[in-house]
RNA sequence: GGGCCUGUAGCUCAAUCGGCAGAGCAGCGGACUUUUAAUCCGAAGGUCGUGGGUUCGAUUCCCACCAGGCCCA
């Protein structure tokens, strides 16, 4: 149905034709305050105060009381709302029959002097208006606003229009990216783009989507990581580099899952995983502090401390505080499948004591986490780009920091030994062939770029969409991207 | 993948144990020079997600499909 069917937009669409067939829109204007700037400088005025001060505003239409001789409008801009005082003495028989052309929703800049009202709201009084937009199709409910998550999530335009913390949401987001490059920047890393096309997904385990190259006829996926990227960069000497930016997999979409989603991942040539682990807390409460105003916060309703420092705890010793039995690495591995079936997960063929021993962590320990912890010393199955722990070789020197359930970053020293890292890469593509889908590939110019010599790295990922929702207390995904994933309606 | 739930006017929501589908806001006409979701009067506005089936008659019951949500794996 297009505009011109519906009683709604009919109007709306000839009081826009008839400008267009005039004089048409304004390319720019010019104004002179924000609405913010209006409050902060004259938040404190008398009631019926003239202060003979001229400002210019502009913004959207938001709501129009018209009381015959006297109209009072709501206008927001970026900063927030000022009020139009528009009446017929100032503004004129004629300029006052056109203001009432004006339909909610448009795109409004006008002058006039700055006054307060009988009742103390704080408003421009106009003598001049401009039209610079009209809004053809009305805006959702004054009041109830926009409601509806999928109409919310696939008409962002709208949800931000209307829904303040929808632009909240938005601005932390940004705020929260911001931070983090100034603060590596502080610590001299660089940032860098490494490539999305790629022949090749490595560096985590994940399906990747696939698209096609025409005028090189390749087959190519998107990037699932950037890691290994970033490693031949330390490799080649830049020694401090860090990227922020889309990542893919191939999967579901639930509440912390989207198929296009931000990460952050940085390594550092010298450093180890502790060194890794200080620098994430020192970073994660200076932007707590800095976007929420402090390290404690509320999620969902609970009190959450990300007061530095996080605890450390590995992982086997938190899976066997809490599992029936134990697991260990020195069971047999029908012993640890056993001690997995007495715990309710049933193993895979292609699994060992290392992914028995995640599982047992993702089910059992994972959910009744809360406060920051960095959970360590990761199996080696698992983990196929970590240094072993010199204390231990089934391990790693790995942490992944677990918050309020969920992860929020994966750091290790990074394995810089190329014999070793081609038996992993071998590792994986035997658990490949006995069905594990998301195994890794070997990638052959990795560990040729590894043979020229990585100095010991200290390599880290965050999610960014997720630490965004723990700072704005969302609930879900598709809440701290903009346009999140779905599909397409008919 | 399995289970449950939702889809009715632009927005937010009702209702119909199967019989002409309702409200508030928005919009339209009117009154009003101090409103704050302004108020008052009036007249409008619908592919009841889509397609089948049952029925004299379906928004309502049944089936399939589409989109979304929640829970589980």
């Amino acid at each position: 149905m297009g505009l011109a069917d519906h009683p709604l937009t009919a109007l709306r669409l000839a009081k826009h034709q008839a400008i267009l067939d005039d004089a048409g829109y304004p390319f720019r204007f010019e104004r002179s305050h924000l609405a913010s700037e209006l409050h902060d400088s004259h938040g404190d005025l008398e009631p019926g105060t003239e202060t003979g001060e001229t400002v210019v505003v502009a913004g959207r239409i938001r709501n129009i009381r018209a009381m015959g001789k006297l109209t009072f409008v709501v206008l927001s801009d970026v900063s927030g709302s000022i009020q139009l005082f528009v009446d017929k003495r100032t503004l004129g028989e004629d300029g006052f029959a056109a203001f009432a052309d004006l339909d909610i929703g448009d795109w409004v800049g006008a002058g006039g002097e700055l006054i307060t009202t009988r009742k103390g709201e704080l408003s421009v009084r106009i003598d001049s208006f401009e039209l610079l937009t009209k809004a053809l199709r009305p805006l959702p409910d004054k009041f109830h606003g926009l409601t509806d998550v999928e109409a919310r999530s696939r008409q962002r335009y709208l949800d931000l229009m209307v829904n303040q913390e929808a632009r909240d949401t938005a601005l932390v987001r940004s705020k929260v990216i911001s931070l983090f490059r100034r603060e590596f920047e502080a610590r001299g890393y660089v940032e860098v783009e490494t490539p999305v096309l790629l022949n090749q997904a490595t560096g985590a385990m994940a399906r990747p989507f696939e698209t096609h190259h025409n005028a090189l006829d390749i087959d190519m996926v998107l990037r699932i990581a950037t890691e290994l990227y970033l490693k031949r960069l330390v490799v080649g000497g830049l020694e401090k580099v860090f990227e922020v930016g889309k990542t893919f997999r191939n999967e579901g979409i639930d509440a912390t899952h989207m198929p296009e989603f931000t990460m952050l991942e940085s390594y550092e040539a010298l450093a180890g995983y502790e060194d890794i682990a200080q620098m994430v807390e020192e970073m994660i409460a200076v932007i707590a502090a800095e976007v929420s105003g402090s390290t404690v916060l509320t999620y969902q309703e609970r009190t959450l401390d990300l007061t530095p420092p996080y605890e450390r705890r590995p992982m086997l010793g938190m899976v066997n505080e809490v599992i029936e039995g134990e697991v260990s690495f020195s069971l047999t591995l029908p012993e640890a499948i056993a001690v997995a079936r007495g715990n309710g997960i049933e193993p895979e063929s292609h699994w060992g004591h290392g992914k028995i021993i995640e599982e047992l962590f993702d089910r059992h320990v994972q959910p009744s986490i809360w406060e920051p912890v960095f959970v360590t010393q990761h199996p080696v199955e698992i983990s196929p780009l970590a240094r072993k722990h010199p204390d231990d070789p089934n391990v790693t020197e790995r942490w992944e920091l677990f918050i309020a359930g969920s992860e929020y970053g994966n750091a290790f020293s990074e394995l810089n030994e190329p014999l070793d890292q081609r038996r992993r890469f071998e590792a994986q593509m035997e658990l490949k062939a006995a069905g594990d889908d998301e195994a890794q590939e070997i990638d052959e110019d990795f560990v040729r770029a590894l043979e020229y010599g990585m100095p010991p790295t200290g390599g880290l990922g965050i999610g960014i969409d997720r630490l965004v929702m723990l700072l704005t207390d969302q609930a879900h995904i598709r809440d701290v991207i903009l346009f999140p994933t779905m599909r397409p309606l008919a």
